[in-house]
DNA sequence: TCTTGACCTCGAGTGGACTTGAGGCAAGAC
DNA sequence: GTCTTGCCTCAAGTCCACTCGAGGTCAAGA
C-alpha cells in the first residue's frame, strides 16, 4: 500500500475529497495519476493534511501556507526537523490571538460591571491602546482572529481612503 | 438633537454607511424616515451598534446578536442592566475560546519538540480529548474560533450528512 | 436656477475555502 | 452484459458580512 486513492486519503485525513482535488489544483498537495487518471497520493500526504489543517486553526490562509510548504526540501521526504521549524513561527501568532482575546474578556468583565458598552469608552466595542490605529469602532481582535475586516471607512461619497 | 442622519451615525459609530443600511435590512437596528425617504436614527442606535461590535468580537454571527437583540425589553430604552445581562454569556465563549488556543498553543510547544504532526497523535492537526467529537481530522478550536466548518465528510457520492 | 452633497434603492460584486452538480470513464461484482 | 462504485473534469454555487456602482431624489446655498 505505497500509494492512496482519494478516497482513502479523505477517510484518513478526514479532508474531504472536494478539498483534496481542490489542495491538488492550488498546488498545497501534489499526487500521481494512474493509467486512467485517477490520482494516487504518497503517504506523507497525510502529514502534508495534518500540518495543513494546524496551520489553518492558527489562521493562516491558503496562500500563506502554500508558501510555507514551498520551503519544505525537494526530493527527500521531510523529516521531524523540518516540521518543526515551519510550524515554529505560530507561537508568536498564537500568543498574540491568546493575548488580544484575553483583553477582550477582561475589557467584558468590566463592562458586565458597568454595563456601559459606550462607543467612546466600552473596552468591548471600541478602540483602545491595541486598536486605535484601526481608526473609530476599531476592533480589539488580531486580523487572524478577527471576523470584522479594519476596512470600514465611514461617510459615503466621503473621504475613502483606497 | 434627537434623530441622527445616517452619516452622523457613522461618523459617531465607525460603521460604514453601506453596513448600517445592511443592518436595518437584516433587521439589526430600526429607525424612521424623514418625508423624502432619509433615515433618521435614534440616540439608542449608537449603544445597539456598539453591542454589535463587540458580540462581532466575540464572535457570534449576524443572526445571533439579531437573537440576542430581540431579547431586549420593547418600549422602554435598555437600561445599563439590559446590556450586561446580553453580554454576560460572552464570559464564556470568550473563556472557551482562550483555552482552545492555548490548547493548541501547548501542543504545538510538544510537537515542535517531537515534530511528529501524526494525524492520529499530534494535538495540533487532529483529535483530542475536547475536539474528538467533530469525527477524523476533527479541529481543536472553538466553532467560533474554527475557519474550517466541522462539516467535512469524507468520500464522494458516499453518505452525506443533510 | 444651478450646483453640491447627502441621501435613496436595487442589483451585482467580493473573497476565502471550499461544495455541488452535470456529464462521463474505468474496474470489479453479479 | 450491466450494475454499482469510485473516480474524473469543469463550471457554477454557497456562505457571510458587507461593499460598490448606477441611476435617481431632496434640501440648502450661491
Amino acid at each position: 500500500m505505497e500509494l492512496m486513492a482519494i478516497g482513502e486519503v479523505a477517510a484518513r485525513s478526514g479532508v474531504a475529497v472536494s478539498a483534496l482535488r481542490y489542495y491538488e489544483a492550488e498546488g498545497l498537495v501534489s499526487c500521481e495519476r494512474t493509467a486512467g487518471g485517477a490520482r494516487r497520493f504518497p503517504r506523507s500526504v497525510l502529514r502534508r493534511l495534518a500540518f495543513i489543517r494546524a496551520a489553518q486553526n492558527v489562521g493562516l490562509s491558503l496562500p500563506e501556507i502554500r508558501e510555507a510548504l514551498a520551503t519544505l526540501p525537494e526530493g527527500r521526504t521531510p523529516t521531524a526537523r523540518d516540521w518543526a521549524r515551519l510550524s515554529h513561527t505560530w507561537r508568536a501568532r498564537l500568543d498574540e490571538q491568546i493575548a488580544a482575546l484575553t483583553q477582550l474578556r477582561d475589557g467584558l468583565a468590566a463592562c458586565i460591571g458597568c454595563g456601559c458598552l459606550s462607543l467612546s469608552r466600552c473596552a468591548l466595542s471600541n478602540a483602545g491602546d491595541v486598536a486605535a490605529a484601526y481608526g473609530p469602532g476599531a476592533r480589539w481582535l488580531s486580523p487572524a482572529l478577527r471576523r470584522i475586516p479594519p476596512t470600514s471607512n465611514a461617510g459615503d461619497a466621503a473621504g475613502r481612503a483606497g
